[in-house]
DNA sequence: TGTACATCAGTGAACGCGCGTTCACTGATGTAC
DNA sequence: TGTACATCAGTGAACGCGCGTTCACTGATGTAC
């Protein structure tokens, strides 16, 4: 071998993960090859020897970005004493952070209206990697029926991922309306982060924080 | 005048009903301007008599099917008595014919995360019209304050959301399961069409029914 | 009422640009001896 | 250890296609007289 062994491995996944931050951010048809190969500090050319097609690369980001939003909840649920581990995933989730930094945050909101128009073969690699996602969610809600954990997880994540992308669209007030509104009905009332321009403001200046 | 008065205007609206639909089926950059004037029966070269560019016939289309929906609510809330129209447009919402037919759905679902990554000006149209469709769903529930309806309806319009969306995108058996899981949520225990495969296969395939 | 004229909604060819993809080439690095 | 060679990750020019937009033209219809 002329180079490390690892050497094209590493390349690939470098790609694979600067392409899952700008697809989050621009969407799955809001950034060309170019542009990609770019973001890892190469030129176009040498893409194929790393993709099939544009449309593999963006299958591999997406589950790439919802393999790091499972692994995220797991890290959550390691860190916070068991009966705070369903309320600090839904935090985190609804928190200003994600809402104003999608490129870093749950692939979910950023794409899945998108993937729904994809062929089935992406639909099923969205559909295993969200199953994924909803064990973790159900995992973090003991004292309950698998059944009713499972639910409840199904129902939750639809108001996490429908507050996110109304937050997103709707910027301004109602962006953190929408927030706090759905983590009091998720939450019960417990709204530790409140609305706040200037915090909003100040957070979208820092350095985005990770939500993958 | 060489037409009938309202001849130009009834060409711009069937261009933008008919725009609104694809759309939504397809997305925002989903469809150019040649099949887009093609469903209004017209070729392309006519496009710029009517918009001064395609993002501006997106614009109107998008509003246009907003404005659909919350006329849609308005109109389920009429027909049905006080105590019962939040769980009648829910479960309009929330069916399978909706999941299954974007294209005569709520534009929300469809094309929200794209609308995100638009300009100040798409933005506001949409947080505008966004607007309305909280408030009508907000007066569908009555005995709590203007705050507490507002609240609960945002965090159920989040739920709404979400649920067609990961419907959409998962697709099989999931997709029957988030949408009787959230409505469970949001009407607590009461599920009045059960997840049922062959069912979804014969709505699929009968004329769509509108969500507008 | 009938005829000549004016208007403009709509047509379709053409243009230019961007993007996905291809391909001949380069040069850095590992291997053989 | 040092030198010649082989490999292949990455380069960048080029191609072809689709799409948004422009524009000279058409022809249907309303108006003037």
């Amino acid at each position: 071998m002329r180079y490390s062994k690892d050497h094209k491995r590493e390349t690939h996944e470098r790609i694979v993960r600067k392409a899952s931050v700008k697809l989050r951010e621009r969407g799955a048809h809001g950034i060309g090859v170019a542009d990609l190969m770019k973001e890892a500090g190469l030129t176009h050319g040498g893409f194929y020897a790393h993709f099939p097609s544009r449309e593999a690369l963006v299958v591999e980001a997406f589950a790439y970005a919802m393999d790091r939003s499972a692994a995220r909840w797991e890290r959550i649920a390691e860190e916070t004493p068991a009966d705070k581990r369903f309320a600090a995933i839904i935090d985190s989730y609804l928190s200003s952070a994600h809402r104003d930094n999608p490129g870093t945050g749950c692939a979910v909101p950023a794409l899945a209206a998108e993937i729904a128009r994809e062929g089935s073969k992406t639909r099923k690699v969205f559909a295993e990697k969200l199953e994924r996602m909803i064990d973790r969610l159900a995992g973090q809600l003991p004292g309950r029926s698998r059944k009713a954990a499972r639910e409840q997880a199904l129902a939750s994540l639809a108001t996490m991922v429908g507050a996110v992308i109304l937050g997103r669209a709707g910027g301004g007030e109602f962006s953190d309306e929408i927030l706090a509104a759905s983590r009091k009905a998720l939450l019960g009332g417990f709204a530790p982060e409140k609305a706040d321009g200037r915090k909003r403001a100040a957070r979208k200046a820092a350095k985005p924080p990770s939500q993958d």
